[in-house]
DNA sequence: ACATAATGTAAAATAATTTATACAATTTGT
DNA sequence: ACAAATTGTATAAATTATTTTACATTATGT
């Protein structure tokens, strides 16, 4: 199994919905804007049930946020 | 936010493929047989990168494979 | 009935995620 | 230039996920 790598377009998407403020988006996914500071910058990865919940935020499928790389 | 739940379909996807084993999900997936052990029964949610590795091992989304219910 | 494979259970240790707190730096609008 | 909002940095503590090890139970085939 090659070395995968995830990376998630969480900046990206924030500012293709109205410039969503990291604050708005750590209270409509339930955690703090520390953890979204962190996800931005590739820190660690979300738990599953976080990776759901930002992608539901956002509206879209969690695939549409995270994406796998073998 | 209502509490959320997910479930995860991996016995059934098991069953599925062929009936593969707990233990070669496990070797495949890169992880414990303990892990697949305690995802099947609910103990714990995986990783965020082990959910995409099991959900490539059975070549489905990884939405196929994990069910967030609001 | 027996051997083997597969699954279940349990507990301690380690690793990873998330929070909480606090402060610094940058951007934005007036 | 100023105030306010937003983003960045840092670190310790708490929580959660994963491994390791070992043994018990159940199913399968002969």
């Amino acid at each position: 199994m090659a070395k995968a790598e995830i990376r998630n377009r969480i900046r990206k998407l924030r500012f293709e919905n109205n410039e969503m403020t990291q604050q708005e988006l750590a209270d409509r996914a339930a955690c703090t804007r520390q953890t979204i500071v962190a996800l931005e910058q590739g820190k660690y990865l979300p738990s599953l049930a976080l990776a759901f919940r930002i992608a539901k935020v956002f509206g879209v499928l969690l695939e549409d946020v995270f994406e796998y790389e073998e």
